[in-house]
DNA sequence: CTATTATATAGTGATATTGTAATATTGCAG
DNA sequence: CTGCAATATTACAATATCACTATATAATAG
């Protein structure tokens, strides 16, 4: 019989849920859209329609993708007349965007042409 | 024909590199086993054989998840003899999950037994 | 009321992740 | 070499997520 450590049973499991929620915040920012979505709304509060127009994307692609950050209650949805305007709800929000660059600016991922859009990344701040 | 917006063909790509990268990244953190190595390991290197211990996870969960980590380049394995110790490879990490774990303090989620849990882990530092 | 604009949701097939179990590899002792 | 302990990888069914299309809701105008 190898290696016998197997999981034990009737854990307290509280020290288990809140990893689980993490993973579930983080699960939320995991999507090429949603980043690009997030790193227009720190800069401020977006309609979605100028999110549309900001970023090429179609419309029903923008509502669902912001649905999920909503849902997080990472962004929060305002009416204006006919729009929706979306604002990130904690500028650590941003924060969190900004340390995740320096973690790749660091070391992660190389290619050349990432690398350059990175650096032009770093001097727009 | 409502809505006429849509996707506008041809664009550089290279604007939609980089968030793909990131986003991959943040999918690298977005599992509950995967945090809770990660929240092991930023106080200090453990071997596959510790992490089984604290963590209570059997041993192909373990390397499995830690696989996911290092693909991602967030963790180095180096080998001891049978052992092979994790290590973080950038500090940054631990501020990106202290970010995030200060973002859910503030608004996001309050369960009461999370909220316990969350404060428990505040006062730990 | 109808029409129109902005946004949201639902349906769907393709693809990716997950948990679990089985198996493979690696390093050391004898 | 053989045997064993620590770790890694593979296989696979269940589930989740994706991109995309179609449709539904909401607000305003006329």
């Amino acid at each position: 019989m190898p290696t016998p450590r197997g999981r034990r049973a009737g854990e307290p499991a509280a020290a288990a849920e809140l990893p689980a929620f993490k993973a579930q915040f983080f699960r939320a920012l995991a999507h090429p859209t949603r980043i690009r979505l997030l790193e227009a709304l720190v800069r401020g509060g977006r309609t979605v329609q100028e999110l549309q127009d900001a970023l090429t994307l179609d419309q029903p692609t923008v509502s669902q993708q912001l649905a999920v950050l909503r849902h997080q209650g990472i962004v929060a949805a305002q009416k204006e007349g006919l729009s929706v305007r979306y604002t990130v709800r904690d500028p650590l929000v941003g924060e969190l965007l900004e340390v995740a660059r320096r973690i790749f600016n660091n070391h992660l991922v190389t290619t050349s042409g990432l690398l350059r859009e990175l650096q032009r990344e770093v001097r727009r701040g």
